[in-house]
RNA sequence: UGGGGGAUCGUCUAAUGGCAGGACGCAAGACUCUGACUCUUGCUAUCAAGGUUCGAAUCCUUGUCCCCCAGCCA
């Protein structure tokens, strides 16, 4: 990379580096990434990925991989594997420390008695509806159930048969005792345990009840030993209770307190034009909008990985971006700007005509084929180079000439000259037209003096165009992606209105007739190339023998379209 | 109208009482067998008002605006 990446010094950082200058927790650091299996991870959880991982490599900690199992009702197996294979992907390693929140259902019960026993905690009959009655609204105090103070035996012998499953769904809870008048909800008697008899991917039917996410999240930060616990901002109300579930039963679960971890919060990050809303992406694929969740307009991190994002151009991106408290919305000129950055530096050049024009080179005798030497890469040759072959007939861009150009076009017109990309100049003697006028082929000379190495006079001519020798190239399919969203902010939308209808009419462009040059033959799906002058490209997996399939991954810069809108 | 957070170029971020800096973006130019890359130059910011101080983005006071919270979701 030409730029240093700037040295991290973010707010969470400066917490750890405090807290090993005062010697706390020995100076030990250890993280987890927290996902709950219900969904498939985007770029916004890259964020959290890069952070919590990145911290453990940069302080010589651990970061644990844990899955937030405890609601068995929207979680499944299929996203516990596509989890890891993205997190693998982005370039992390967890080694030995995977871990289930349900790994430690068994302790946390078991707590959850002591809790009981401690008078901490009692089992509520109430139904959710009534919870909700009695839990207030904001400047009133709520009021306190009407089961609140049964006695510990009650409460024990409710709680075991609640395990064993002697009452229905959503007939009782258990609820920790701490404060129906605070002016925080998360701490108005909060459910710690509800009763769902759901199978569980990981546990079976083993139990029908099933922890909350603030008790059992605490509960397993602390028996792994975390020491800095890093979600998002939404949660800050929530760590008087993380801190209360730690807190409870002091010395239980082996918790030394000197060791607990503690819970900071940073910004999410969003991304214009982007949508990181579980329930929003869920919907594109369920209404096919997209092709699945892996479709190369996603921002998941499947799609993009599809779409061809290199995963350093997605650290690089989260780490430019930094980690802050205030909201964040990234401008996705940013995204792309490391995408083009990192693909400039390790994507071959190759030449791939997407809509193609014919052009005969009439100085050219049928049959002969001229083999021109073309570098991979312009500025690292240890990529090497290939052979591409120059024929009679080829193919250049339909949009690389024009019957009647402006004075800045560089290209190909009537009597114009341009050079072959890696090949000789050539020039414009006649346009052929079929009866509607439309152009149909163009018969060129070339100047064989001007071929590489052929010791001519140098000439310099402004335009230099990409080709393919039409005999020689090999079939593809082009599918040009763009942004899936026309606005900036696709969430934002009236009151009853679809986000829906936002979006880019124009997200897919496919080309079925692209030729791309010969050495792109048996490039395997996930390569990436440089289509010369046209963008970056990454072979996908719907490539068959006969047919190559390339996604754009994002376009070149391009001065000459700016230049057009300027009129 | 309760509680918890947050406000620095258009966007993201730095500064830790001592020159408001960087990146993206945008603009102009140079270079070029990619109108790419690279390079040069330029553009734009401390939410407001008071106060403390030799000196304030930073400390204090009072406002303003924005985000989150009333799941048996995470």
């Amino acid at each position: 990379m030409s730029t240093e990446p700037p040295s991290k010094n973010d707010f969470i950082r400066q917490i750890i580096q405090e807290d090993r200058r005062t010697g706390k927790r020995h100076g030990r650091v250890q993280t987890r990434f927290p996902p709950e299996p219900n969904g498939f991870l985007h770029i916004g959880h890259a964020k959290s990925i890069n952070l919590n991982f990145g911290l453990a490599k940069d302080f010589e900690g651990r970061c644990f991989l844990r899955f937030d199992d405890t609601n068995p009702a929207t979680e499944d197996e299929l996203f516990i594997r596509s989890i890891q294979e993205d997190v693998r992907w982005l370039g992390f390693d967890w080694g030995v420390d995977l871990r289930f929140a349900s790994d430690y259902f068994d302790a946390i019960y078991e707590h959850a008695e002591g809790l009981i026993k401690a008078g901490k905690a009692f089992v509520d009959d109430l139904t959710s509806d009534q919870m909700r009655e009695l839990r207030g609204v904001p400047g009133v105090p709520g009021k306190e159930s009407p089961h609140r103070n049964r006695s510990v035996e009650e409460n024990l012998d409710l709680f075991r048969r609640m395990k064993a499953g002697e009452f229905p769904d959503g007939s009782r809870t258990l609820r920790a005792k701490i404060d129906m008048a605070s002016p925080n909800f998360n701490m108005r008697d909060p459910v710690l345990y509800r009763i769902k008899r759901q199978p569980h991917p990981k546990t079976g039917t083993k139990w029908v009840i099933y922890p909350m996410y603030d008790y059992a999240h605490a509960l397993s930060d602390a028996i792994e030993k975390t020491t800095h616990s890093i979600c998002t901002l939404e949660f800050e109300d929530h760590r008087p209770l993380y801190d209360w579930s730690i807190d409870a039963i002091p010395g239980a679960l082996g918790i030394d307190p000197a060791e607990r971890p503690n819970q900071y919060e940073f910004a999410r990050m969003e991304v214009t034009y982007l949508l990181t809303s579980k329930r929003k992406l869920k919907e594109l694929v369920e209404t096919k909008t997209v092709a699945g969740w892996d479709d190369p307009r996603m921002p998941t991190i499947a799609g993009m990985r599809r779409r061809g994002v290199p995963a350093a151009a997605f650290r690089d991106f989260c780490d430019r971006t930094g980690v802050a408290k205030a909201a964040q919305m990234v401008e996705i000129e940013l995204l792309d700007h490391c995408i083009r950055e990192e693909l400039d530096r390790t994507a071959p050049r190759v030449m791939v005509v997407t809509k193609p024009l014919k052009v005969t080179i009439e100085t050219i005798a049928a049959g002969e084929t001229i083999s021109l030497e073309a570098p991979f890469h312009p500025s690292n040759p240890d990529m090497g180079s290939r052979k591409v072959a120059l024929s009679r007939d080829l193919v250049i861009e339909e949009t690389d000439f024009m019957m009647d150009p402006p004075k800045k076009f560089f290209r190909l017109g009537p009597g114009r000259e341009v050079r072959l990309r890696y090949g000789p100049i050539i020039k414009c003697e006649r346009v052929v037209t079929d009866a509607g006028g439309n152009v149909v082929e163009l018969v060129c000379s070339h100047d064989p003096s001007s071929m590489p190495g052929a010791g001519g006079e140098p000439r310099k001519v402004k335009g230099v165009i990409h080709w393919v020798s039409r005999e020689h190239g090999i079939a593809t399919e082009v599918r040009n992606y763009d942004r899936l969203f026309a606005v900036p902010n696709p969430a934002d939308v009236e009151e009853g209105e679809d986000f829906k209808k936002n979006l880019n009419p124009n997200s897919l462009e496919v080309l079925p007739n692209a030729l791309a040059e010969a050495s792109l033959a048996g490039s395997k799906p996930g390569a990436t190339f440089q289509f010369e002058r046209l963008g970056y490209y990454v072979v996908d997996p719907d490539t068959r023998p006969d047919k190559l399939v390339m996604n754009r991954t994002v376009g070149l810069r391009d001065s000459w379209a700016k230049e057009q809108t300027k009129d």
